[in-house]
DNA sequence: TTTAATTTTCAATAATTTTTGAAAGTTTAG
DNA sequence: CTAAACTTTCAAAAATTATTGAAAATTAAA
């Protein structure tokens, strides 16, 4: 297979995984274009090569920076601005993780907490929805710590830790 | 708060949630009711409660019933059907954990080493390119293979503080 | 300054996904 | 068997989400 066939095929699949997970299929795309790229690209190039609008990758880009997994970088001589992706994919798991553990995974915890001590019944019906938010909670809980911890650690914790955490 | 006022808004909360992975957002409220209801509910219980058409919540529990999370039961007396949630949060985890992992996670490992195979060019840039597909498709193998231990572990490896809610 | 290049914004439009509801299909009681 | 109860299907409508493109704002060169 031809490199730039390559190299559009994973575009496409990294977006559909994307679009899967409730992510943007289009700022997959771009990320995943930065990532092939050997050259950081200026907005133009995005748009040659995604078919997308201006204003599409901008707001994509933009996204993408506010994510923490993008940057713009200057190139002697030229005006415009050059976008790049770091190549550590490690890295970029990280990132990712960080931002969806607080915007998404966290506020859910909190909620569960808060109607598991909200609920002031006492029968056995009230007793039962306590117990499934306190379940759903832990298990949200430790799905939320062991990413925290896969965050701060080195390349390799994920996996070793995790089998030693299961055997105890 | 009262059970009831608490009840929905958990409802609304697992439905955001889902909404940001990915997940229908009603199949996400269905599962919810039913996983908060002491009953067996029926179509009509779940329209009423959630304000949605019959082809709606049809559909939603057969997606259910299909995850392997929800079950049909059949209550003496009654003709129609009823649906139950298994109120094992871990099973629950682990089983959409197998899901996703097979549905969308192990398809694109699959994509990323063909990728790596299939260029045959030597190129520094094909060099480079391969790297990446190789970094991108070990990371993605390691969340993998978490995710599959997860699976296959011991119900209370996880959560020694676990315990059952009715179990059938 | 002024002007041209470039980026940003956002209302309008398009694409996609979800939901409805009524008709068709199935099952069971009598 | 027939009829009523119930479930499933799916085309059309509604809701949601993504994209466009042109105008406004910003930036930097002249």
């Amino acid at each position: 297979m031809e490199l730039e066939a390559a190299k559009l095929k994973y575009i496409q699949t990294w977006g559909s995984l994307a679009t899967s997970w409730g992510i943007n299929k289009t700022m997959a795309q771009v990320h995943a274009l930065l990532l092939v790229s050997i050259e950081p690209l200026s907005a133009e190039d995005i748009m040659d090569t995604l078919k997308i609008s201006r204003g599409n990758v901008n707001m994509n880009v933009r996204a993408l920076i506010d994510w923490g997994i993008v940057r713009k970088e200057f190139v002697v001589g030229e005006r415009k601005e050059f976008f790049v992706a770091d190549k550590d994919i490690w890295e970029l798991f990280k990132q990712v993780t960080k931002e969806r553990k607080k915007r998404e995974i966290e506020p859910v915890i909190k909620v569960l907490e808060e109607l598991q001590n909200d609920v002031k019944e006492e029968s056995e019906e009230a007793e039962q929805f306590k117990k499934l938010m306190q379940d759903l909670s832990s298990v949200t809980s430790t799905v939320n710590s062991i990413l925290d911890k896969a965050i701060k650690a080195d390349e390799h914790w994920l996996l070793s830790s995790f089998t030693k955490m299961i055997k105890k």
